[in-house]
DNA sequence: CAATACCCTAGTAACATGCTATGATATCGT
DNA sequence: ACGATATCATAGCATGTTACTAGGGTATTG
């Protein structure tokens, strides 16, 4: 069971963004150095995430994309949904629109994915962009001392 | 993010044989259409978790599969585990095999899939077969009531 | 000895992934 | 005005995985 690089990549993406907030639009071109990414497949990662709100875009020179919200209100589950869409470990436990099965009533083992689902939820919707941020810069006071 | 087919059939099956225990051995046949399942492709997934050591069989007309161990001693993670290989939502938090990429030392975004997969593995591992068999008998008795 | 059932391997259609390629369009600085 | 910088949009494509099916073989029972 994996995730796709979609949902890695973009994370990382909109992970710097956060980083830049407040700042002047970054361009794709500096994000995929830092986070050693192909620029012509970041692109196609960030529409999906313009397409679902989290980022604006400012077109031509000087321009780039920054985040639609501040970091503390974006939360890593809205980022990995908008690019693996709805959390389903398997299609009967979909947490938007479940395909259930003609067993639905009597099978037990959803239970299990159920819970998996749910758990996966709670993760990815507990820890915002600012968090990420919050964390990286307590990693590199560590290391200055 | 899904998993795939073989943990969904695959657990099916092992909570069929959970439900066997103690009894004589259990045909893949009856297995299959108990839980609408291809017998072919149940054989198939039935052999990873032989393999693994967590079913026993006998061959032979009245042969079929048993648990290898009491429904209390498997946990469902174990059965997960054995069909889809180790949790790792990505590669680089693995959690037998990390391939670290080389900017493991300062990805923050790591820190979110080891939650996640820390999250997956807890509540794998925190279910026994038994734990679904207790659930079915609970279900059974309230629709009767 | 035939019925039952496990066991093993190969093949394969369909789909998803993880890109690359190409070109268009918008904006800025000079 | 123009060229550099970026976003924007779509198509193509090699590779791998999935979810099977097919076609055997082998062991055991009655």
């Amino acid at each position: 069971m994996r995730f796709s690089t979609r949902g890695h990549y973009g994370l990382k993406a909109m992970f710097d963004l956060a980083q830049h907030y407040g700042t002047a639009p970054v361009p794709l071109k500096s994000v995929a150095e830092r986070q050693n990414l192909s620029v012509q497949y970041l692109e196609q990662l960030i529409a999906m995430l313009k397409k679902a709100g989290l980022v604006k875009s400012v077109r031509g020179a000087q321009g780039g994309y920054m985040l639609a919200y501040s970091p503390e209100e974006i939360k890593v589950g809205e980022v990995i949904r908008a690019l693996e869409g709805p959390v389903a470990p398997v299609d009967c436990v979909n947490e938007f629109d479940p395909k259930e099965c003609d067993q639905a009533d009597f099978c037990i083992t959803r239970i299990v994915w159920e819970k998996i689902r749910n758990s996966i939820a709670q993760v990815m919707d507990s820890i915002t962009l600012a968090d990420l941020c919050r964390e990286a810069k307590r990693k590199k006071k560590l290391e200055k001392s």
